[in-house]
Order: structure tokens, then C-alpha cells, then sequence
DNA sequence: CGCGACGATGCCGCTTCGATATGGCCTGCG
DNA sequence: CGCAGGCCATATCGAAGCGGCATCGTCGCG
């Protein structure tokens, strides 16, 4: 048994037209060829499945039966096909992009808006989580990119670096750094510092670069988000050393983020993805859109801020 | 657009097995036939549907959403053309059916008629043979299915019960039991009883019974058919036990048929079918047919002998 | 570090497909 | 009643598509 797509067609256009002439005209076929495929057809079949009177052709009973199978059988191909194609084109599809909870809400949303912009039809998920779950959400595949920091290297993901956030010291306006256009990382061992929780990629930096300059030193408030942080040190509780970006979290008046040198220290916020698994053309367009806007909009957005 | 079912195959074979190679196998192809017709189908939709790795391939997201719309094209398309070829068998195909006599001379001649009057087309044989030889009958291929009892399970044979057959008591129309409503096994004893052969099921049946109610008891005379054993019965040289059915073989006038009763004894007639062979579109229709109609048939036959 | 498994690619022969030409049949018209 | 015009079937030939073979590149494993 081997029906053809083209004896379908064939089939399909006779069975409209009535005449084989007429379909091999529409099939853009010459007139034997629509009898040659209609002949097959009817021999893989063992049925004839028009019955040709001189004039023209009409279909038999069991012609009949079969046309609106073989219409559907075409119409579910192209259908199946146009889906897919529509993906590629984006005209529709969807991708899933983790970000930790401090980048989902500031670099990332003006992304996806702009993406969302260009291509209105793909339903885009944000995820945001914390930094230490986005490695798992990319490998079962919960998301198809995520955008963070990669800590330490991981044969199964592949990073693109995007942008470089400077670590910065973020204390109360009233605070005696806020003055100060940059402070030391000694400076900060005679203050109440308020860290991150021990999961959160960002806690080993600041720690290992801390017993550096000052060996003997302890936090005195361990928080597990950057939004608590900040709170806090709106409340006059301690300073904290955070991503230049989590100064778009802080009420502006009463928080201020100052340059921490002695070292400078940065991290690398990457597009994360999994390396085996190839991206959606979706998420493979935003990867793309990221890539080539993200520098300017957080230039932008800190400019509003500053 | 110009997606091929040969494009389609490949796809979903290599989704399924995981391998180009493995897939070519299962295909009857070598592993580059299918690869150009992966890339082939990749390039009409514009998207990549498999990752290769080195040591195997997985599905792109859109691969796996096409995934199971190819499938269901694919099988769509099977069963479309398995009903056009069903249909052609059933325009001009052939089925042989076995009957014990009485069977074959009852309630199948009507069942083969209303079948031929929906498909003219058909050549059905009637085999009516002895009950006994039905069962090598089905199991040597020389009949399609079968109408008769099944006495004792056969792992070869399935059964699908179609009738319950009363055995009644029949004699001739001056005999004492003709004016009763109800006779009953133990009142046979003093009869001279005509019985079937040893090889018929029903003397099996007829045997245990009467062991029960009258265990010296003897028959008279054993015959053949029961065709015979009317012929016997309408010239006064006894009574039988017979299945209701075989009443209608009865020249009417003469011969009675009595219920008979303590115990009442059926024996289930069942369309009887190889179970491994599968059956002809012709067969399968006829094998419907008989399910749908017998009960009714029957009725009506019975019912005219009244 | 080399071997083996796997997919991609290039080349060649064959099958298949379709166009052209032609023939047969029926119908409609003169 | 015969001829002309549609219409489908058949035959032949050329082209292209398809598949097999040989080979290459790559990655993983021992």
C-alpha cells in the first residue's frame, strides 16, 4: 500500500471538477497525468473510483465515501504544516524565560515588551525565581532561556554574557557613604551589613572578596530578597552590596547606591541556555533581541534613575 | 508547499526510533536517503525538527508538536483507504459459511438473502455439514465462519452466542403428548425415543439429561439427521427430543413439538470463527449481519410455523 | 589517543514522473 | 447516417527526483 499525496490531489481535483482535463489544469498537469495518478490510485485501492462516461466523469459510491476522508487528510497536512511554519515565522508560538527575582523586574519586562511589540502572536512566559533554581528550570525544561549568572561552569549550559553588573554599596540617604562618590570594600567592615541567603550566587561573592579585606568580619542580617534588603535599609537597619540593577528596586529619595572599589567587582549576567537543546525560533528571536538591546535599555533605564 | 507522505514517514520514524540509521531500517531506506528527507522536510517548514547530538537526535519543541498531527495525518489517511479497500472486498468478494443441516435449512437461508440483497456483489457459499466437522471446517480454512454450537471450549475456535435453542420434545400429531402444554424428561422413559448419532453433540446433551431423570432408560432407534427422525416420528415409530429450530422441518400437520421441561435444556447457537484468522470484510459484514438480525429472523420464522 | 558509531555529503545509476503525440469512444450536429 | 469535436486512455521519450554506495566529519568511549 503506497497512496500518494499526488494521487490525493489528483483525486480530490477530478472529484471537484468532474473532468480530468479540468483538474490536470488546476494541478498544473497535463491531462494523462491526472489519469495516470488516478489510475494507480484506483489499482492500490482495487476499486474504481470514478465511473467515466464520455462526457465526464462522476464519482462511484465508494468514490463518494472516500472524497471527504481524503479532503480531511489534506486539509489536517496543510494545517499541521502551517502551524509549524507559523512558529517559525513567529506569527505564533511560545517561550518560557526564567530571571531572578531582581532582573525580572527591571531589565527584563522592557525585553519582552519590546518583543512582544515585534511579534504580538508568541506567548511569552516569565518565570522569575531564585538565581540557584534557574540552572534545574533550564535543564528540565521548564524554560527555554534564562537570563542570569552562570557561577561556576556547566557542561550542559551554555552562556552568553549580555551585560556587567557592578557590584555597589546601597545604603540611607542619611548615611555618612551616601556622601561619598565610591567606598572601599574595607570600608564597609565597620557596618552593619545585611547579606543575602547562602543559596543566592551572589552571597559567595560578596563573602569571598569580604574575608579578603577583612578576614574577621560578619554580617549582621541575613535576608533572602533583594527587595527585603532594600527595606531594611530604607528602615536604617545596615547597608548592603548590591547589583548596580537593584537600584531601580529602591524608593529613590531614601536609598543610595555608591561605586565599591578596592576591588571592583562585577558579575556577568548572561542569556542562559541548555546546550543541547536547540531554541524555539521564538525564543531563538528573543535570544537574539536581548543580545542586540540590552545594553541600551539598562543604559536608559539607569539614566532615568540616576 | 510540497511536504511528501515519504517526508512524513521518515519523521515520524526517526522520532520514534531515536536514530537515522535505525530509522532508515524500519523504512526499507539507507540512513542518507532518510537524513535528505529529514533536511527536506526541515526546508519546507523552515524549521529545525530534530537536534542532532553525535550519538543520537531528539525533537525540537515544534518537532514534538508536530509530532503527533504527522502521526494522526498518517493514520488518518491508513484507515481512509483501509475503508475503500474493505468496501471493494465487500463489492466483489467471497464468504463460506458452515451450518449443521437443520441450521442450514432453518434460519441461515434468510440471513444469506437479506445479506446478498445489500451486497450483490459477494459470492457466499453455504457449507451445511454435520455439527461435528464444523470445527475442522473453520480450523482448515475451507470456511470463513461458522453457525452451529460449540460443545466444548476450543482455544482455536471464539464463540459469539447468537441464539438460545430450546430442546423440545417432538412426536406426531395423534400421539398423547401432542395435547400437553409441558412434558417432562422423566415422562420420555416409557417412550420409544429416536436419538441422533453418537457423533452429534445434541445425543451428548440428550444423553446427560436423560441419565439424570432415568438412568436404565435406552433409546430406540439412532439415526443421522433430523431430517430422519421426523420422517420417523410423522410415520409413528416414536417420539425425539430436537432443538425448536428443527421444527420448522416438520411437515406441520403431523408432528407436534412440546416444551419440555424439569430440566429445561437450551444449548446456545454461536457464530463460530477462527480466532486467529482474521475475517474478510465480506465475512466480517456477514458475521454483523447475522449478530443484528438473528434474534428477529428466528422470531418471525417460529412465529408463521404457530 | 585511537576506534567506532552516527549523521552529512557527493556522486552515480535507476526508477519514476510528466509532457507530447496518438488512438478510441461517445455525443451532438449537419 | 456520417462527421467533427470532446474527452479519456495509451505509448514513448526525456528529465528529474530518488535512493544506494562511498566517504567525510564529529563526537563519545575505552
Amino acid at each position: 500500500m503506497n497512496v500518494t499525496l499526488r494521487q490525493i490531489r489528483a483525486f480530490i481535483a477530478v472529484a471537484d471538477l468532474g473532468r480530468f482535463n479540468l483538474a490536470a489544469n488546476s494541478l498544473g498537469l497535463t491531462q494523462p497525468a491526472v489519469s495516470i495518478l488516478i489510475r494507480e490510485l484506483e489499482a492500490e485501492m482495487g476499486v474504481s473510483l470514478f465511473d467515466r462516461h464520455t462526457r465526464m466523469v462522476s464519482l462511484t459510491a465508494i468514490g463518494q465515501e472516500f472524497l471527504p476522508q481524503a479532503r480531511k487528510v489534506l486539509e489536517d497536512l496543510e494545517l499541521a504544516t502551517r502551524g509549524v511554519r507559523d512558529s517559525a515565522a513567529l506569527k505564533h508560538g511560545r517561550v518560557a524565560v526564567a530571571a531572578s527575582i531582581v532582573l525580572a523586574a527591571t531589565i527584563v519586562p522592557p525585553l519582552l515588551a519590546r518583543f512582544l511589540e515585534q511579534h504580538p502572536g508568541v506567548a511569552v512566559q516569565l518565570h522569575d525565581m531564585a538565581e540557584e533554581r534557574i540552572r534545574m528550570a533550564l535543564k528540565g525544561g521548564q524554560v527555554d532561556i534564562a537570563i542570569g549568572t552562570l557561577v561556576d561552569d556547566d557542561p550542559e549550559i551554555k552562556a552568553t554574557p549580555v551585560i556587567c553588573d557592578r557590584l555597589m554599596v546601597t545604603c540611607r540617604a542619611d548615611h555618612p557613604f551616601a556622601r561619598l562618590k565610591q567606598v572601599r570594600w574595607q570600608d564597609l567592615a565597620k557596618e552593619r551589613l545585611i547579606v543575602l541567603a547562602a543559596e543566592n550566587p551572589l552571597r559567595e561573592i560578596v563573602e569571598r572578596t569580604m574575608i579578603r579585606v577583612a578576614p574577621a568580619f560578619r554580617p549582621s542580617y541575613e535576608v533572602r530578597f533583594s527587595t527585603t534588603a532594600i527595606s531594611m535599609i530604607s528602615a536604617g537597619m545596615g547597608i548592603s552590596v548590591l547589583p548596580e540593577n537593584s537600584r531601580q528596586l529602591a524608593p529613590a529619595v531614601h536609598v543610595r547606591t555608591i561605586e565599591l572599589v578596592e576591588p571592583r567587582v562585577t558579575r556577568e549576567i548572561s542569556i542562559l541556555q541548555h546546550r543541547q537543546r536547540s531554541l524555539s525560533p521564538a525564543a531563538q528571536r528573543l535570544r537574539e533581541l536581548i543580545l542586540t538591546n540590552a545594553a541600551a535599555i539598562r543604559a536608559a533605564h539607569l539614566e532615568t534613575d540616576a
